[in-house]
Parts: structure tokens; C-alpha cells; sequence
DNA sequence: AACCGCATCAACCGCGACACG
DNA sequence: CCGTGTCGCGGTTGATGCGGT
């Protein structure tokens, strides 16, 4: 027994939109509003299409002030920045980006930013080996029968070299197979950000558990380092403070860094997780407040800081958490076959 | 002109979250 | 506490256009 349909298939058109279309559902929403009820608003518009589409038709095309191409440099370096961050939340995303929307960042991201990215990476790859080829050469003249220790270059890296998180993904691998201890209750790229940056150091004598504290005390105090991953990718904006950042909060004395429903407590050096999920990201999705929501339905202002959002989200999240547990434990139940769920691996996947 | 491969992007799908009776 | 309907999200698909051969 499947789930059930959202809608009589048989009986709703599909495919493109035409105009006729577009501009009942456009001149319905901007007179009464969605309603509150997406479902419900074919029918009433006498449109034979799914709710759904309906409500896709009007937040990624249709609704006012919608913003279509011509990503800017500026767009691109947040879209990156964030990507490091939290992967891909796009919705999240979209929210610090008025005008876009979840749909065209993603596609966008998926069709032209990664390959941009992947050649400014290809090309500063190239870039060092022919440096460290031109030094090689360089000593070998100076130096007639002294040999290079083999294996210097024996990877390349895969992050811009310049970056302390450069290659720490490489590094890691290299000193210590056993990650999940340390991924254990944390987002994977954020814990893959701190790693690199303690890897950078090259301290190999750290035990893992040193690691772990270290690397959670960094996460506290240096998560921004991942927004310069993309340094020299274009023109970095110049406040960071503007961007959305999980920056840590001082709360009750503590020093909390926010994920999601998740927060991490910094005291002494040691750390623990207060988590509602055993999952390694937990859940962000209700942080950020979606641009896509209408102005007809908006409940905050679209344009929040990441910490706002945050801050949001923890407030109500508390209220309904149990019965959100709750709610989870019965879909589970619903759904035995879960396919399984790959967290943001980003800094390492990209 | 016909075919092919690739890029783009609107639309779809399925799932977890959420709300409510 | 449970059942059910709806929403919102992220991954994926498929139609379309375009350039190259």
C-alpha cells in the first residue's frame, strides 16, 4: 500500500504552464490570497491542476519581485559561502538572497557554479604544480646530486592551497581512517571545516579525543574560516557580520554554537551536544525563514540574519518538539525502507 | 537536413515536518 | 495520543534549445 496521491492524477494536467493559466492563478492570489489552503485553490480558480503546482507555479515564477538569471559575483559568493556552511539548504539560501528563489539558486549551483568552482580549483591545482615544478627545477640546478625526497607531491590538493582548510580532508584521511567518532553529532562540513584547520598545523601527535575537543573548540571560535574557502574566487563581501553565520552566541554564560535544532556547549575546553535527533545535522530546515512563502502568508520578516533565524527557530522549536518526536517516530514507522540519508558533505564532495 | 550531445530550467516526486481535530 | 491532511523542501526528471558534426 503506497502512499496516497496529494491529488487525482488522472484528473490534473501537468507539464508547462500556459499564460491563461498564469494569470488566473496570479490575478486569484493577488485579490483573495492563497487561502491557506494550496489544495483547495485549484478548485476554486476552476484551475485542473495539483495544489502543488499551483503553489510551485506561483513561488518560483509568478509571485511579485522575482528575480530570474543574471546571478551576480556577489550572488555567487554567498551561494558558496553558504554551500560550505550548510550545504544545500536551499531555502536557506535563497532567504539571504531577496528575489531568488530556492529553485533557481539550486539550479543554478547544480548547473554552472560547481563547474565554475571545479575549474577555479582545476586551475590553481595546475598552478602550484607548475610552482613547485619550477622550484623543483630551480634546486636541482642549484644543487646538482641532491635528490627531492620522493613523495613530496604525491596529492594534489583539492582545496585553493592557500586556505589553512586547504587540504584537510586529505590530511585527515591520511593521519586517522576512523572519522565518525569525531562526525558523531555534528554537521559534517562544519567539522570537516575544523578539522582542516587544525590539520593545517600538521600536529600529528594529538589523539583523537584532543582532536575532538580542539576541533569543537575551534568550531566556537573560527567557523568563519569556512567562508573564506572561496577567497579569490571574486570579490569577497567585505562584512562578513552580513552574511549569515553560525556564529557562536553567548548564552547564560555559555558559549553556544547553533545548529539547527542542535546546539553545542563550549565550557573549558570540553564540549557535549543537546540534540532532539541522533542524525549527524539534525535538522535546519525550519531556521531560516523561506522567501517562498508569500508576502500573503509571511509570518517574520523575509530578509533574517541566519542568528535571527536561529534564534527563531529554538524559541519555537522547543514548544513543539515532542510532539515533533512523536511525529517523526510515526513516520518512521510509515516509511521502514528509508533510503539512507547522506548529510552535506561539502568541502570534500563538491 | 538530420542527428547527437550537452546545457538549462521548469516541473514533478517523495518525504519529513507540521497543524489540527 | 493518534490519525490525517497539508506544507515545504531537496533531489530528480524531462522538455526544450543550441551548437557541433
Amino acid at each position: 500500500m503506497g502512499r496516497a496521491p496529494c491529488c487525482d492524477k488522472a484528473n490534473v494536467k501537468r507539464g508547462p504552464w500556459s499564460p491563461e493559466e498564469d494569470s488566473k492563478l496570479k490575478s486569484y492570489i493577488e485579490e483573495h490570497g492563497t487561502g491557506g489552503n494550496w489544495i483547495a485553490l485549484p478548485q476554486k480558480i476552476g484551475l485542473k491542476r495539483c495544489g502543488k503546482s499551483c503553489r510551485l507555479r506561483w513561488l518560483n515564477y509568478l509571485r511579485p519581485n522575482i528575480r530570474h538569471g543574471g546571478f551576480s559575483e556577489e550572488e555567487d559568493n554567498i551561494i558558496c559561502s553558504l554551500y560550505v556552511i550548510i550545504g544545500s539548504r536551499w531555502s536557506i539560501i535563497a532567504a539571504q538572497l531577496p528575489g531568488r528563489t530556492d529553485n533557481d539558486i539550486k539550479n543554478y549551483w547544480n548547473t554552472k557554479l560547481k563547474k565554475k568552482l571545479l575549474e577555479k580549483q582545476r586551475n590553481e591545482q595546475q598552478a602550484q604544480a607548475r610552482q613547485v615544478c619550477s622550484l623543483k627545477q630551480e634546486k636541482k640546478r642549484e644543487t646538482e646530486n641532491l635528490m627531492l625526497p620522493m613523495g613530496v607531491i604525491t596529492q594534489t590538493p583539492y582545496w585553493p592551497q592557500q586556505h589553512p582548510m586547504a587540504n584537510a580532508s586529505i590530511q585527515y584521511s591520511d593521519l586517522n581512517s576512523n572519522q565518525t567518532s569525531l562526525t558523531k553529532n555534528f554537521p559534517n562540513n562544519i567539522v570537516t571545516a575544523t578539522m582542516n584547520s587544525q590539520y593545517s598545523s600538521c600536529d600529528t601527535s594529538m589523539t583523537q579525543d584532543q582532536l575532538y575537543t580542539s576541533t569543537m573548540n575551534m568550531v566556537a571560535t573560527d567557523t568563519c574560516h569556512a567562508l573564506n574557502v572561496f577567497q579569490g574566487f571574486g570579490n569577497f563581501p567585505s562584512d562578513l557580520s552580513e552574511l549569515p553565520c553560525v556564529n557562536p552566541q553567548q548564552i547564560d554564560g555559555i558559549t553556544r554554537v547553533f545548529y539547527g535544532s542542535e546546539s553545542m556547549n563550549v565550557v573549558n575546553g570540553s564540549t557535549n551536544t543537546t540534540s532532539t535527533e541522533n542524525t549527524s545535522w539534525g535538522d535546519i530546515s525550519s531556521l531560516g525563514y523561506s522567501p517562498l512563502v508569500s508576502d500573503h502568508e509571511q509570518r517574520l520578516p523575509q530578509h533574517v540574519t541566519f542568528e535571527e533565524s536561529t534564534y527563531f527557530a529554538m524559541q519555537t522549536s522547543r514548544n513543539t518538539r515532542n510532539r515533533n518526536d512523536r511525529g517523526r517516530s510515526r513516520n518512521r514507522d510509515r516509511n521502514r525502507n528509508l533510503k539512507p540519508c547522506l548529510g552535506p558533505s561539502i568541502g570534500i564532495l563538491i
